[in-house]
DNA sequence: AGAATTTTAGAAGAATATAGTCGAAAAAGC
DNA sequence: GCTTTTTCGACTATATTCTTCTAAAATTCT
């Protein structure tokens, strides 16, 4: 039987050894990362990695998972649980969620060489993030027409069609490499104020 | 018997795949890159690629020759044939070759993992452009020693301990992979500052 | 057009690298 | 000191990767 307290010390080391991890794919993407480069970066044998994970996948997976989390907890303190005016929230929630699809490009570098593959794998992780995205921006969207900032009829159809956007984005810049990042990231203002001063009253 | 004008095209399209597998190796790095990456970038077969490169390390020399090559006309452009007044030459050069050497960090990162075997190999190709790099700061600060600017006794050595410093950055550079390089650039105006400071009249 | 030359692509071989396993030894906990 | 947890190094089977070879495609030459 495995005890309390050494579960919890295992756990702080899986954390340490994702948080490397993630540094590692984010370098050289999920295919070049070896085991190897993980270890040493981890400072340990590469069989003590198996120790903790049962496969290179399964820290991926963490990896992801564990991104996904951080984006959440941003979007959580400065967007959703702060009093700005709606009209800014949703100007935030989109530069965070760029900005955080901007570090996971690299991640999904893997994918540009097995793509189809990999497709369904990380789709099926992230899954579950959509409907809670979806909701997030609902409530921002209702919070601005309760407010009478927004002139919106249907806050889910106006959500999805933004979260649609946004993933959109995050193919463009998966697949498409040769696509403008930088210059994209100046526009999105310009996209956004399109946005607003279509919908502000 | 290979004609004369077949020859001028083989040595265009060695050009552009010395330019395309400088991209690859900086992105990935000696080791991680193979030659179907490049090929791929190249829009060509693997096997193309060995039509004209009889091997890897062979693309990659060349890789090398061309980045000393373009430094060297970077220098010639900015510094040497530019009348500025020698102190400014000297930031130039040594802000210009600093430049050089963050982009070269990459493709010495191979070095990192076979260190030994192929710091021989590196240093054979840079070899022949040292002597070139201490003639011209030599030559930068005997022209400020007649302008009256400089006041350096022995131009020879003051040249070699510039260098040498140079290359000490380099080799810090490469192997002390926790070396903060932003925070040097910004501290090499201030080392600069007392190199000069404590030369000028 | 047809022969000669240059270039490419694909398949296959040989060498290397890598993911993952196993047992034994070290370290930590009791 | 004994048990449990953790690390490590050696090993293997598999996959990758460098490189070679051959034949076909494209280009150039006559």
């Amino acid at each position: 039987m495995i005890k309390e307290h050494i579960l919890k010390k295992q756990k702080a080391i899986k954390y340490k050894i994702v948080g490397i991890a993630s540094d590692v794919f984010s370098k050289f993407g999920f295919k070049k990362a070896t085991m190897e480069d993980i270890a040493k970066a981890a400072g340990m044998g590469k069989s003590s990695i198996y120790y903790y994970f049962k496969s290179k996948e399964e820290i991926f997976e963490a990896v992801v998972k564990k991104e996904a989390a951080t984006l959440s907890v941003e979007l959580e303190k400065k967007v959703i649980n702060v009093h700005d005016d709606p009209k800014e929230k949703i100007r935030n929630y989109v530069f965070i969620r760029m900005k955080y699809l901007k570090e996971m490009v690299n991640f999904y570098e893997a994918l540009k060489n097995d793509y189809l593959a990999n497709l369904a794998f990380t789709e099926r992780i992230r899954k579950k993030y959509d409907r809670e995205e979806q909701d997030t921006i609902k409530n921002i969207l209702e919070e601005g027409v309760n407010q009478g900032i927004f002139k919106v009829n249907n806050t889910k159809f106006a959500a999805m069609a933004l979260v649609t956007f946004l993933k959109g984005l995050e193919k463009t810049m998966i697949i498409d490499e040769e696509m403008d990042m930088d210059g994209l990231e100046k526009n999105l203002d310009d996209i956004l104020h399109i946005l607003f001063y279509g919908m502000i009253k």
